[in-house]
DNA sequence: TCGCCCGATAACCATTCACTTATTCCGCGC
DNA sequence: GCGCGGAATAAGTGAATGGTTATCGGGCGA
C-alpha cells in the first residue's frame, strides 16, 4: 500500500476510468491498473469492478475510498505545512470535553494567542476523558482540560489542577421535576455520555438508567430544553451563570449535588513538552486564564469569535 | 515520503529517541535514522534536533507530526474498513450546513437507516456551500443539503429542490430591536459565515456589516441569545418553530424577510452515484423524509440520539 | 581530557515500486 | 462469429526503499 497507488485508486473512483485517470496522471494505463492490482492483492478484495458505467466501487471500495482521499489529501497538505512553517506561529492543541469546548475554548485561545502576540496559534477539540490520555502522550494535543488523569506513568503526563467549580443539576425555574430523580427526564450534553466525566459519574451515582438520559448536540441546547420544563440538566454552576442569572433555571437539590469538582490541565512532563505548550499550561494559571475557564462565551460572545472546525472531513 | 518513513517519524517524536523508536518497531538504530534523514530531504527541514532531553520537534516537524499522525493511523484504519466491510452495512455520508447537521441530521440518519432496516449507516458532517460542490463531486460525500448548487456540468452532479422554507429574522419577544438593522447584533451560527449560504446572503443583501455579527458555536445558542435579547438571529422558520411556540421570539420583520427559500439535493448524476445513495436521496423525497427535514431535533431528541462526530483529531 | 552514549553516515544488498511496451482477456454491439 | 474498446496481465528496467553492519561525530558527565 504506497501513497501513489491510493492516489491512482482514488482517481479511478472518481473519474470511474482507468484509462480516464491514467490520462489525468499522465502516465500509461497499465501503470494505474497494476496499482490497482497491488491494491486489490494488499487488501484482498476487488474494490473497483467493471460495471456498465464504468468502474464502481464495492463496499469495500468504497470504505477505501474515503480513507485513502484523507490519506492522499493529508500527503498534500503535508508538504505544505512544513513548508510554511518558517517563521509561522507556533500550533497548539487544546482538548477537552464538549462543554467546556463548546463554551469556553474560544475566548481561551483567542486571548491566548493575543498575549502571545500571535507568536502561537491555539486550536480546541473534543475528546473523552479516556482520550485525554493517549492524544497527550501521543503528541496529538499539546494540553487537555478535564477531570484529573491518573495514568500510566510511562505515558509521562502531567495533570494538575487549575480550577475549581461546582457541579448542579438545574431545572425549570418554573416547574419542579415530580417523583424519584431515577424517572427524571436527564438532558445532557454529548460530554454527558463520557462515563469518566463528572456528568458521567454523577449519573451513575446517582443511578440514573439509560433510558432516562437524552443527549443534545450541544450544551446549550440541553440547558434551553431545560429551562423550557423538559427536564433536568447537570451543569458546573459558573458555567450556567447566565442562565441562573436570567432566573431561566433554578438549582435543583439531589443527594449528590451540588457537589465541587476540579478541572485540571494534562500536558506532557515538562521535559518533554514544548515551549509553548508549557506558556499555554501557565497561562491557564494566571488570573485571566481562570477567569475566561469560568466564564462561558455562549452568553456573549466576544466580538467575532469563530468557532474551531476541526473538521477534517470524516474519520 | 513513505508511510513507514512517517511512521518511524511519528515514533521518534512520541519517544523522544531514535534508539527507543527503532527499539519498539524491532528494527536497528540507523534503519530509523535513515528514514528520518530521507524525510528531512524531502520536506527540506531538520524535523527533529537532538536536545538536552531527546529528540525535539521543529516547528515544522511539529506541523509534520500532527498530519502525519494522521496518515498513519488511517493507514492502520484502512486495511480494517476493507476487511470489515463483507456484510457490514453500506456507508453513506451526508454533507449540510451547521444548522441542519445540528437540528436534522440526526434523526433523519437514525430514520433512514431505519428504513433500510440497517443496511445502511448515514454519517452527517458540516461544510459549506461551496464545499458541497467538490465533496460531492470527489466523492468524499454521497449527499448535500443546502442552496442549489450550479457547478461545472463537468462535475457530473445533479442538485434538485426538495424542501421549501421561509427565512425569517426573529428577536426577543420582550424588546423590539431599535434603530436601523444594520446597527442591530446579529446573531448567526457557524453557517452564517458561509457567503453562499442562505443566511450570508441575506445578511449581504441587508447591508449588515461584519462587525454587528456574532457568530455562536451552534444555532441553538444563536437563537437562546436571542430571545434573551442580545440582538436578532436570523432563521428557517419551522426550524426555530419551538421557539416561536413558546413565544421566546417573535419574528421581525426586515425589508428582504420573510423570504422563501429552498433547500437542494446535490448527488452525483443517477449513473455515476451509488445504489445506496439514490435510494436515501429518493428517501428525501417521502413524506416522511420531508417531515423530518422540516422539524428540528434540538427540540425533542428522540430517546438517545448520539449526535454524529465527525472530528477526526485535526485537520 | 577522556570515555560514553546516541545519533548520523557510509557502504552494501535484496526487495519493491513505478514505469514502460507488448499482449491477452472480456463484455458488447453488429 | 467478428471486431472493438477498455481493463488486466506479462516481462523488463531504473530508481527508491528498507534493511543490514561498520564507522564517524558531538555533547556531556566523571
Amino acid at each position: 500500500m504506497t501513497l501513489t497507488q491510493l492516489s491512482a485508486f482514488v482517481l479511478v473512483a472518481r473519474l470511474g476510468s482507468v484509462k480516464a485517470a491514467a490520462a489525468a496522471l499522465g502516465v500509461s494505463e497499465p501503470a494505474v491498473s497494476q496499482a490497482l492490482a497491488s491494491l486489490r492483492k494488499y487488501f484482498g478484495d476487488s474494490l473497483l469492478i467493471r460495471g456498465p458505467n464504468g468502474m464502481e466501487l464495492t463496499e469495500g471500495g468504497n470504505r477505501l475510498l474515503g480513507v485513502a482521499a484523507q490519506m492522499v489529501a493529508l500527503g498534500a497538505e503535508a508538504e505544505e505545512a512544513v513548508r510554511t512553517a518558517r517563521g509561522q506561529p507556533a500550533q497548539l492543541r487544546l482538548v477537552a470535553d464538549s462543554t467546556l469546548v463548546e463554551l469556553v475554548s474560544g475566548p481561551l485561545a483567542e486571548a491566548f494567542s493575543r498575549r502571545t502576540s500571535g507568536s502561537v496559534e491555539v486550536a480546541a477539540g473534543v475528546a473523552t476523558t479516556a482520550e485525554m490520555a493517549v492524544l497527550v502522550s501521543q503528541r496529538l494535543a499539546d494540553l487537555a482540560i478535564g477531570p484529573r488523569i491518573t495514568a500510566d506513568p510511562g505515558l509521562a503526563l502531567v495533570s494538575e489542577p487549575i480550577v475549581r467549580g461546582t457541579l448542579v443539576v438545574l431545572g425549570s425555574s418554573r416547574s419542579a421535576p415530580r417523583g424519584p430523580l431515577t424517572g427524571w427526564p436527564w438532558l445532557v450534553d454529548p460530554s454527558g455520555t463520557d462515563p469518566h466525566g463528572d456528568v458521567g459519574q454523577l449519573l451513575r451515582g446517582l443511578g440514573v438508567p439509560e433510558q432516562r438520559v437524552s443527549v443534545y448536540p450541544n450544551q446549550t441546547a440541553a440547558w434551553e430544553a431545560a429551562a423550557a420544563g423538559t427536564g433536568v440538566a447537570p451543569a458546573v454552576s459558573h458555567l450556567a451563570a447566565p442562565q441562573l442569572r436570567r432566573r431561566d433555571m433554578r438549582v435543583v437539590p439531589t443527594p449528590l449535588t451540588p457537589r465541587p469538582i476540579c478541572w485540571h490541565a494534562t500536558t506532557l512532563r515538562p521535559d518533554r513538552r514544548s515551549p509553548s505548550a508549557g506558556s499555554l499550561r501557565r497561562f491557564l494559571g494566571t488570573p485571566e486564564g481562570m477567569r475566561l475557564l469560568r466564564s462561558p462565551a455562549g452568553g456573549v460572545p466576544p466580538s467575532r469569535f469563530r468557532p474551531p472546525v476541526y473538521v477534517t472531513i470524516w474519520s
